[in-house]
DNA sequence: CAATATACCTGGATGC
DNA sequence: TGCATCCAGGTATATT
């Protein structure tokens, strides 16, 4: 599910409603996900504290508590974190419950199980954040996303501009549907090696990156198959996707069909016209 | 360092 | 209706 845009959706959604609350009790469930839901840490850390804010680092949430505990939550492929009124009966997949003092729940439900939770108790909750955040890629929305800053961070690697996206070393929050959407808008081949691409280049990357990612995100993300933002909408930028999953559709802007390609794994869309290689880049 | 494969999971769509 | 197969928004790890 969740990219940079349904993480902030969420993000947005689940901080106007928490903000300080005190998470009275927590519900964990028995199967694990990416790891071992941390169950002692939630009970000794995370019960009986008040939420202070929401933060959102690549496609994790950082929600802080006032104690300074940190718990870090990541939606995997098929996460969603709901706030729902307590009487509402559980639901298949509902990994992890936090009750809070209103009589509302936020509840984790991830049926892949691909998602994670993470607790940094307070002693501790700087330093690991600092190590954490200096793992992960840049911010497509911040100030460090220049085109200076992705020259330099280019120069040394051949490997296609996707792939250059979608590392989340290198930059943060891009996945699939955002990445072919953005070399789509930007008109740069999924497969152009990033050390050939221009400052000119780099520029419409940034500039289309920042203006997908912030519609998305105005539009509630995107819903393909299952992604609800905090409070049970979905989001409907999917609607506005001009490349993804269109194989065989004319392309929006030059009626060209649209070519599906597989790129380490993943399911790659872009129009062979205005999307043009380089003469020696190998055409998918 | 780069590219690929594999693994972790469930569920929906598709085809026979 | 049943069953097999493929595919899916992410990330970590091993292997070449």
């Amino acid at each position: 599910m969740p990219e940079l845009p349904e993480v902030e959706v969420t993000r947005r959604g689940l901080l106007a409603q928490v903000a300080g609350r005190t998470v009275v009790h927590v519900v964990a469930g028995k199967q694990r996900l990416r790891g071992e839901i941390p169950r002692r840490l939630l009970r000794e850390h995370v019960a009986g504290q008040e939420i202070q804010t929401i933060d959102r680092r690549a496609k994790y949430l950082l929600l802080r508590l006032t104690s300074g505990t940190i718990l870090v939550m990541h939606l995997g492929m098929t996460g969603k974190l709901g706030l729902m009124q307590r009487s509402i009966p559980p639901h298949k997949h509902d990994h992890l419950v936090l009750q809070l003092d209103n009589g509302m729940d936020i509840r984790f439900n991830d049926s892949r199980r691909f998602g994670s939770i993470v607790v940094w108790p307070a002693e501790h909750a700087a330093l690991q954040e600092t190590a954490f955040s200096s793992r992960e890629g840049i911010e497509p929305l911040g100030d460090a996303f220049t085109a200076d800053h992705l020259l330099n961070l280019a120069r040394n690697r051949r490997i296609p501009i996707k792939s250059f996206l979608m590392n989340s070393r290198l930059v943060a929050g891009i996945g699939n549907i955002y990445a072919n959407e953005i070399l789509f808008a930007a008109r740069i081949h999924p497969l152009r090696p990033v050390h050939r691409l221009t400052q000119k280049e780099w520029r419409r990357i940034i500039r289309e990156s920042r203006r997908i990612l912030l519609l998305a995100i105005e539009a509630g993300g995107s819903t393909i198959s299952d992604f609800l933002g905090a409070s049970g909408h979905p989001g409907y930028f999917q609607l506005q996707l001009q490349a993804y999953g269109r194989k065989t559709l004319p392309c929006l802007r030059c009626g060209q069909e649209i070519v599906r390609s597989t790129l380490a794994g993943r399911a790659t869309y872009h129009c062979p016209a205005c999307q043009q290689a380089d003469d020696d880049t190998t055409i998918a």
